[in-house]
RNA sequence: UCCCCUGUAGCUCAGCUGGUAGAGCGGGUGACUGUUAAUCACUAGGUCGGCAGUUCGAGUCUGUCCGGGGGAGCCA
């Protein structure tokens, strides 16, 4: 393979003629010069072609290395007398390898707005700030198996079509190869037995219950795949399809749950400042400015963790300032976890022990029996990025709860064997991944941070 | 799903109390000490989101449909 921008750019001005290929990114011509500059996506930086048109001058070629062409350039990595490159490139021979019209090739070289942008994502990862965040989201993807992996845990593949139907944690997608125009039924109802799967499946919500089954063989285990929800939600941080991470910690209570995502959250920060330094110079310059100084002090410092009593006791002293009253065994409302982490404490906070009614059955129940074991990690700008708990062990309680909020106990069967064979304290939660990467830089839309985004009337590309 | 805003040139927008359209950038052409958001000059681009209505006259007012954005809820 052909060393990349990235590499051609830390190298060394060179005798011998080398061959680098790219898109055009932009051109700028004199009488006897001509600059263009490469981008092959490996990087931020672009890498500067001079054409000495003394020595060699392909003039109609010249005026077809528009924005957006792809070409091959022979030539001599020489020092650059310019100011903002060590190294350019002096071209001898350049090869078109596609060329992008200019007078319809949609991204120009000027600013772009992302709304645009989403209209043309087929096109927008070739403009700086989508090529970062593709960067960044690697890197990130990366960290995140890298810190588990180090930490012993194994990676368990969870279904992504569930015919479990005990998930429950939002809108599902249903799964099916009926006819729609002509679906069998029986008493009025659909027949799933005639189903793919003979009964009713749908997209997973969440693979939680599945890598409890594992955590209960091997441990610590993580998932890391597709979630699917099908809630009618239209807002900048929620998506129809995005990516979850899901650890699951046996022998771990909710304070070790906590621990290790506070670790998890501050290790994939650490690993983006170091690995994508260029990239996050561009969110803190143009997206959000200012933002690696705080994720660096996000790094340093604990993160703030506060009972959902305490929480809601510390939003009461500022009922002013709020459209909703915060009240105690009322959810906490946007405003209130953004004044939380803004205003209150300046950074993440964790939020524990939430009344047990507007949390999910499996959470692990509290000695006062009002409040389970439950834990939100709340981040400046976006809120909850994480939703997690220690799981209700005891088959008693959770078939208690079970029946307290009038769910079917033979949907469960195999999730209630768990608690009735080698039963053991164990904990874990989810982390949406694009609201990390929104997290780490800055960028507004969650749209922007997943490569085709999936969301209410929305399924191009 | 609810509330608010918005839809004018390829892009980003301006267009006051109704009189059939403008800028910057981008494109094209030309000029130009090696430029880097290059610069300078010239130039071509628009059934003003769709439909219906009020009016002598609608980008501008009304209704409706479609698209986009922000906020809320649901959550990750």
């Amino acid at each position: 393979m052909r060393p990349s921008i990235k590499e051609i750019l830390a190298m060394k001005p060179e005798e011998k003629s080398r061959t680098v290929s790219g898109w055009v990114r932009t051109r700028r011509d004199s009488k006897n010069v001509c600059f263009f500059e490469l981008s092959d996506g490996s990087c931020l930086k672009n890498l500067q072609v001079i054409v000495d048109k003394e020595k060699y001058n392909p003039e109609a070629l010249l005026s077809k290395l528009t924005t957006g062409a792809g070409v091959e350039v022979d030539g001599i990595l020489v020092e650059s007398p310019g100011q903002n490159q060590p190294v350019e490139l002096q071209a001898a021979e350049i090869r078109l390898l596609g060329e992008a019209p200019a007078d319809s090739y949609p991204l120009q070289k000027k600013r772009h707005s992302f709304e645009f942008l989403r209209e043309i994502a087929h096109l927008r990862p070739r403009t700086n700030a989508l090529g970062a965040v593709t960067r960044v989201r690697s890197a990130a993807s990366y960290a995140v198996h890298k810190f588990y992996q180090e930490r012993g845990f194994f990676y368990i593949h969870t279904p992504i079509i569930s015919a479990s139907d005990c998930e429950g944690a939002g809108e599902m997608f249903q799964v099916t190869t009926l006819d729609l125009n002509n679906i069998p039924k029986e008493d009025g109802k659909v027949d799933y037995s005639k189903d793919f799967f003979g009964k009713q499946a749908s997209l997973t919500v969440s693979g939680q219950l599945e890598a409890e089954i594992y955590a209960m063989s091997h441990s610590n285990v993580y998932t890391f795949g597709p979630t699917f929800r099908a809630e009618n939600s239209n807002t900048a941080r929620h998506l129809a399809e995005f990516w979850m991470i899901e650890p699951e910690m046996a022998f771990c209570n909710l304070d070790g749950d906590m621990d290790v995502a506070e670790d998890f959250i501050k290790y994939v920060i650490k690993y983006v400042l170091e690995n994508c330094a260029e990239d996050m110079d561009l969110f803190n310059k143009f997206i959000e400015k200012g933002i690696v100084e705080s994720l660096r002090s996000v790094v340093d410092s604990d993160f703030h963790r506060v009972t959902y009593t305490e929480a809601v006791r510390e939003l009461e002293k500022n009922t002013g300032s709020f459209e909703f009253k915060p009240s105690w065994g009322a959810d906490l409302q946007s405003e209130h976890e953004k004044f939380l982490t803004e205003k209150v404490f300046g950074g993440p906070v964790i939020v524990t022990d939430y009344p047990k009614e507007i949390k999910a059955f499996y959470m692990k129940m509290n000695d006062d029996g009002k409040t389970v074991r439950a834990m939100d990690v709340l981040v400046p700008r976006l809120g909850e990025i994480i939703g997690g708990s220690q799981r209700e062990d005891s088959l008693d309680r959770l078939t208690a709860r079970l029946e307290e909020m009038n769910l079917d106990k033979k949907d469960y069967w195999w999730y209630l064997d768990l608690r009735r064979y080698g039963s053991v304290p164990h904990a874990g939660f989810g982390l949406g991944f694009e609201r990390l990467i929104q997290y780490l830089t800055g960028m507004q839309n969650i749209r922007d941070v997943i490569p085709f985004p999936r969301t209410v009337h929305s399924a191009e590309f």
